[in-house]
DNA sequence: TATGAATGAGTTTTCATTCAT
DNA sequence: GATGAATGAAAACTCATTCAT
């Protein structure tokens, strides 16, 4: 059944956010799933596979957000500020998983993880052929679109932080903003 | 002898970013050092120790050097260029220890270690001052000079990730180049 | 299973007889069972764990010996006799966990287990009190009963060494019999 | 020079009796005593040694005194009374030797150091000697002297504890006068 | 499928002992 | 003689993984 799989994956998110991904233990995962260390080795063939996994589902959600964004003729300002709008979203209702993503994510360079590599890379080259394109009609200045899509990707990932590390309380909204204008203006457009 | 500390810090700060924090072990740091294991405790009392002083030590670098930059009545613009310019050099000097202050600083959240917080609380409240001066003196336009600095702070924390995740061999110059172009755009200055 | 605390116990028992508490590894222990090490961490905290129960099992067995000899109207010398009996069968049958529990009690002073403190506590207030009651009833002189609840605890306790230590080998009766007729006559009874 | 051996010495009873034989560092004597560590292993090859070496010295001191008492001509009563009262004026004189001496003697059997065996096999070896005599001079009753000794030698080695033990303070000359009233008693004098 | 007791390699840390100065 | 930095073997303990039930 996918379901255990599911709540596995819940359950683990639930406590890689609250205690770091190598401080978690197995055993502690099969306790907030309220099933047996052994259940978890039925569905996942170790622990980073678990984590792998979770990267696994949560990059190809974003990665299929972005494209059917891409089919409706939008702007480029208007698909950044959808995605930024889901990922909030996201961050909202799956607030363990997000937090995953981004306190395990940060090296792309050492992880051996396949998905975990997709998930810093596909999503940057999604950003870039969109800058590429959006250059091409003049929606934004001229400009390196690589390391574009890497500036961009890296602060929307980065923001979490930003709504956690400012001493004010904002709303969303104002965070969004901020972030959104620091972009736009960023890449000219 | 300090001698031996900063050789310990070399040596964990090459095993940290090659294998990360947690997976490196204390054995390996020693082996990578040439040194006997007990040697290490002769100059911290734990393994965190290390990373906690490798943070202090090139938090109060990186402090120091901005503060240097504030009495010479340079603009924001100036200064920031200046800073990315030194963090480039560090990191091309001391490579292993900046991959680790960009790893392993990710969640200011959960760390315990006072160190870590200084670095990714202090440096970006030191960026929010440069920003409300430079605001006041209409350098910059409006803005939420808090979560601005938090952005300037992590877009610059991780270029060395754009450094090294762009296909295209970039130079340095480059990034900084475009990093920069990207920091003041986003701030409109 | 509590037959695993109890394998566990008995190869702690062996393993502190024959090498000292602090000498003792888990390994060893382990080792001694026929267990690996993990296991023995499934029934106890830490090592220190296995002692203290070791304590509070003996512990009880011989408070609740005792107080069952009470309530049955004999004098103190037949309850004394008895105990001793059976301090000696005891010791037959679980000779190694005798005689931890004499090597590693010898200072109430220091230790920081509470099993232990209730070891040489209690059972001296035990024999405190009948010491108190023969007092009243005229079986024994007057004496100051804190002090010779000790002094009869500490001779029971070494009656062990007594056994081990003389060099012409005596039965288990006639050190007994020694024993308690040094104590009778010592209390004037 | 001996000097050193006895300062030495003289830290380490300190630190045994503070923090017990095992949990004792070589270090923390070399501070105690306000010498380097290496000087320690100048007068000693190991830490066991130490200890050993406290235990001859104490040994042959009360083998001294014991046999000193023996060739005036006094009673057995007169003999142990004094040398309980050289025993409390050790104790009071040395109060950490003597607790190292009882704290780490427990076990004849297991201890490879001569001395530890010579202090608790010698001693009672004597006391024995003296307990034949007086047995045939009439001076006691008719005793096992092989065990007797055990009893006395346990009794007085153990009255340490029982000063410390008893909830209301005594004073050292009402402890001795129990003990002593305890053995003679017991023994038949 | 599901379980969870058992495993044992691997971790951090300590500390008696050595030896170049 | 005296030092104390350096050593590395060994300790207690953890935990991902397995497997008999």
């Amino acid at each position: 059944m996918e379901d255990k799989k599911v709540l596995i994956c819940k359950a683990a998110s639930a406590v890689f956010a609250r205690e770091g991904f190598h401080k978690a233990s197995v055993k502690s995962i099969a306790q907030e799933a309220n099933i047996a260390v052994g259940t978890i080795y039925l569905y996942f063939k170790t622990k980073e596979d678990i984590l792998d996994y979770i990267f696994k589902i949560e990059h190809e959600k974003r990665i299929a957000y972005l494209r059917s964004l891409q089919g409706q003729g939008m702007t480029l300002r208007e698909i950044l500020t959808k995605f930024l709008e889901f990922h909030f979203i996201e961050l909202a209702e799956h607030e363990n998983i997000n937090r995953v993503l981004i306190q395990e994510s940060t090296s792309p360079l050492r992880t051996t993880s396949d998905s975990m590599k997709s998930f810093s890379i596909e999503l940057p080259n999604e950003i870039k052929k969109m800058l590429e394109t959006a250059q091409i009609i003049g929606e934004i200045e001229e400009m390196d679109c690589e390391v574009g899509a890497q500036l961009i990707f890296q602060t929307i990932r980065n923001s979490v932080f930003i709504a956690k590390a400012s001493n004010l309380r904002r709303t969303d909204k104002q965070i969004q903003d901020a972030v959104l204008g620091f972009i736009f203006k960023g890449i000219g457009s």
